[in-house]
DNA sequence: AATTAATTTAAACGTATGTTTAAAATTTGA
DNA sequence: TCAAATTTTAAACATACGTTTAAATTAATT
């Protein structure tokens, strides 16, 4: 039982780097066994298929982040009910930063993997996200409907489509990013830094 | 001759299509030649290999946009030598639209293309276009730090950054978007609406 | 019209993929 | 301890891919 768990956790570490760096397609289940040090058969016996461990990789973080963001949301708005949208947005920082304690660069291969899951496959990873976690999007998108409170829904749906588009590119090509604005403008930033500059833009952008 | 020059054209048409819809590397060339009516060898003999079609498909449309945009870039500057950040990119608008002459749904196929280069390949599309395209992309940035002297242009290069990943991202999935809008808001949108309710979002946010 | 060059074609090549199989090894439970 | 269930393993399978080859066809040139 120790040796299932162990080579399960095995595959989906290796799986969920090699995911985040390459995109799902790009990525055989060669490439991710022979980084887990485990046998390619493995992959089909634990996980059934290449489809299903996408999604097993998708599912812990989710697991643990959607419940977190959850949580924060609602006592922002117990604490404050007229909370701002960068409060709001802030709200997720701390849930996103924690994924970082699980695994070293989780904050970045979380919203890498979101990216590539919304971009790549067609649909069925959204269908699958929004099906299994509705409940805690919703209680966000109330949250932000009720910050702008003037801001018709349609609207709101859009603005918060751009924001999603803007984290997961910007998260997805972070790495380059980086590194171009510390040649360039010799600005030395990691994960947590760049949240912290998206934030007010995607605030600022929900809210006009 | 004419021979050759259909077959090409065949090729890119039936490529660039393809190529929004699922990607680079989830699209065969044996999916591209059945749909063009060709046969599967002539895209290595025309284009050498998949990757130089992959670019050649890009350059069919940024030859177009590039000088397009820093065209009414420079017409805007020339006028107004204050103009507002809205107004620089919607003069951005204009070129966009113009790709939707040459092919219905060129606009939207543009873009998905543009967010797919940067995405899913390592970064020699990225190559591509900024050795390629580079002073076009100057004049767009200096005209930007001009609307907005005040902002560091560090601060502008992660917040045109964002911009990028907010309106390729929304591309990329603007099919679902526009589905979901119609049917739970009654919206009925095509690419121009979406790219005027993007407009204030990005221009705030490069702003803030 | 004859020769040369350019293009198209069908077939094969070599490689890589996800998946399945069946035997070996290991762990579990009575 | 020993039989049963679980897990690991090596090998093979079937399929798909980008690319190459060489002959057939078409177009261009003289």
């Amino acid at each position: 039982m120790s040796g299932r768990i162990d080579t399960k956790t095995k595959i989906l570490d290796a799986a969920e780097k090699l995911f985040a760096e390459r995109g799902f397609s790009e990525t055989s289940l060669r490439l991710i066994t022979s980084k887990a040090e485990v046998n390619l058969a493995s992959v089909n016996y634990h996980f059934g298929s290449k489809k299903e461990l996408i999604r097993a990789v998708l599912a812990r973080y989710l697991d643990q982040f959607m419940p977190a963001a959850a949580d924060e949301i609602t006592a922002i708005r117990q604490q404050k009910p007229n909370a701002s949208l960068t409060e709001i947005f802030s709200a997720l920082v701390a849930p996103l930063l924690a994924l970082e304690r699980i695994r070293a660069g989780g904050t970045r291969t979380f919203l890498q993997l979101l990216g590539r899951g919304y971009i790549e496959s067609q649909g069925h990873l959204r269908w699958f996200i929004t099906s299994h976690y509705g409940e805690h999007l919703n209680l966000f998108v109330t949250a932000v409907q009720q910050s702008v409170p003037n801001i018709p829904k349609a609207d709101i749906f859009w603005r918060l489509h751009f924001t999603l588009g803007t984290v997961v590119f910007t998260m997805g090509s972070a790495d380059a990013l980086m590194d171009i604005a510390a040649a360039d403008f010799g600005e030395r930033n990691n994960i947590e830094t760049v949240i912290r500059k998206v934030i007010p833009y995607i605030a600022s952008g929900v809210a006009v």
